[in-house]
DNA sequence: GCAGCGCCTGCAAACGTTTGCAGGAAGTGT
DNA sequence: ACACTTCCTGCAAACGTTTGCAGGCGCTGC
């Protein structure tokens, strides 16, 4: 509302002065705060690493400030961060996956869980069932272990829901479903018995940290992979390329998870309204874990052939 | 300066109320912003995620909110951000290795380097050499690699000094100085070729992320760990745990390097004059990628005598 | 009864913006 | 020359604290 001329002129002294406006007094008076927070459960964890990073990245350039709160998945101590952080930002992202967000005061993003009343980013939990267990079939596998997530996690539940429909439709082809256990290292390393002994020829993991586990579980136990157990990860995170070998898994668009979530909170503090679900799909990244199942029978020999187009990274 | 009982009655009312007060302005006349930032070159590296959640932690029950910038080790990025966050904290905590601290406004304290009129908390580079090449000799390695971190890194300056210092006093042992490498998986990979080269029976990586990279480099190459090749890393990443076979690292202190640059930069706010510099010391934590080396000749056969004694966790 | 002390109340200035409004100066069209 | 528009200046209120000071009330000790 001011001529072009004296803009520059007014931009100009700015510079020269080095006028920097004070956040503070701008807050005061506006009643916002130009800074979102950010809930994670274990920042430790890359896969919420990465979310941080994609978040702060945008919103850096946005001008807004990043709070973090590390809760440890302790439900009191989300509580506790959701309170504070409320007052201190116009909005957040919670990657928490078991929080009750009812406390928060602030507009809300979930990151890979739906809620009512909630504006949330997933990852497609139908298409990771699908590409992992599709290429599985492809590569000839009959026998197959599904270890399932954490019954809490949303992202879990739809996973198994996926699996079971999935199931249902593969003719001559048994699923097994493992656990649940929980989304880590050491979650992977103890199902690695009931996966043994369901007598499958291919796992897939609730996620990477649990694949490594089960990885290094079947490699104490003498079972070779992908030779003799074909083992198959859900994350895409940087570990799962330094596995021995490294990891085949479906790999959520963990950049793009991020920076949607930024969007949808940058959309909801404009118009409260629009809470806005969006889903992304994940991608297969064929490694060295995954490859055709041990040919016992004339019979299996048969589904072999169906492997051979399938590309190989 | 108020009676006891006025304080009860004045903390009663506050609660019945449900006053809280408004940050901005508390803000805009005492001219502090009760925030801390943290600047770290790439949250999806566990080691600084770790930092960040020590760091975090601690900062969160003093009422304090933590900004966190993640600057993709990019120098301009890191110079933006600083000047970003001096704006809007009463200090940070720098954890990226080479970023010019100059154009930041408020205190800063420095993690793993040390600079003149910093504050800066730092792990022993020199134990971290020792407890690593001592256990190497020990097991009874004569010809040993070492890989070099990054030249630019403070703590790479140091622990090559580091591993001089103890080539100089190992008599009997000839030290490969390898690298300089990129402190990643990618960097430990690509430098197995010259480790392979140099007839060493044992290499010391910068850290684990380098190491994880040459057990994988090694696995491919058909070297066998430990049996014919020890490795050892350094940091006592949750990773470390989770490769096959587990690696034998030198932990640093990750939780206590994140509380107490905490702990400094409180300090710091009170009394800018006391820059304190603080020492942390590393664990070595032995699990299975290192052992003797392959017995040759009757000589190298009398070391081996010499690890008997070396617990294995 | 009075000085002195401890504690409290009340008031006002200051922090640095945003926002809105009143007024004025210059330029445009008739 | 007059009304009108466009752009600008200047002033003032408001945001919710902190900080400091002046004054008052009640109690204690002499």
């Amino acid at each position: 509302m001011v001529a072009a001329a004296t803009r520059e002129a007014v931009l100009a002294a700015v510079e020269e002065v080095g006028f920097v406006p004070n956040r503070a007094a701008r807050r005061l008076v506006s009643g916002r705060s130009d800074a979102i927070g950010v809930l994670v459960p274990d920042i430790t964890n890359p896969y919420f690493g990465a979310m941080v990073q994609a978040i702060q990245g945008d919103a850096r350039r946005d001008g807004l400030a990043v709070l973090i709160a590390d809760t440890g998945a302790d439900p009191a101590e989300e509580r506790r961060a959701l309170q504070a952080l409320s007052r201190q930002v116009d909005g957040l992202v919670a990657v928490t996956p078991i929080t009750d967000l009812a406390a928060a005061t602030v507009p809300v993003v979930a990151v890979n869980r739906q809620l009512r009343n909630h504006a949330s980013v997933v990852v497609d939990q139908d298409a990771i069932a699908h590409l992992a267990l599709g290429h599985l079939v492809d590569l000839g596998h009959r026998r197959i272990a599904v270890v399932r997530g954490p019954a809490a996690y949303w992202s879990a539940m739809r996973r198994d829901r996926a699996v079971e429909r999935f199931a249902a439709g593969a003719e001559g082809c048994r699923i097994d479903l493992i656990g649940p256990a929980p989304a880590t290292f050491e979650g992977g390393r103890t199902a690695y018995g009931a996966v043994d002994s369901s007598g499958a020829s291919a796992v897939v993991a609730f996620n990477d940290l649990q694949a490594t586990g089960l990885l290094v579980a079947a490699g104490e136990a003498g079972r070779e992979v992908p030779s003799s157990l074909t083992v198959v990860g859900s994350d895409g995170l940087g570990l799962a390329a330094m596995t021995a070998p490294p990891l085949t898994t479906v790999a959520a668009p963990l950049e793009e998870l991020g920076r949607t979530s930024r969007q949808l909170l940058g959309e909801l503090l404009q118009d409260a309204s629009g809470a806005r679900r969006v889903t992304l799909s994940p991608r297969l990244v064929v490694r060295r874990t995954s490859a055709a199942p041990v040919v016992i029978t004339r019979k299996t020999r048969h589904h072999r052939g169906r492997t051979h187009h399938v590309p190989r990274s």
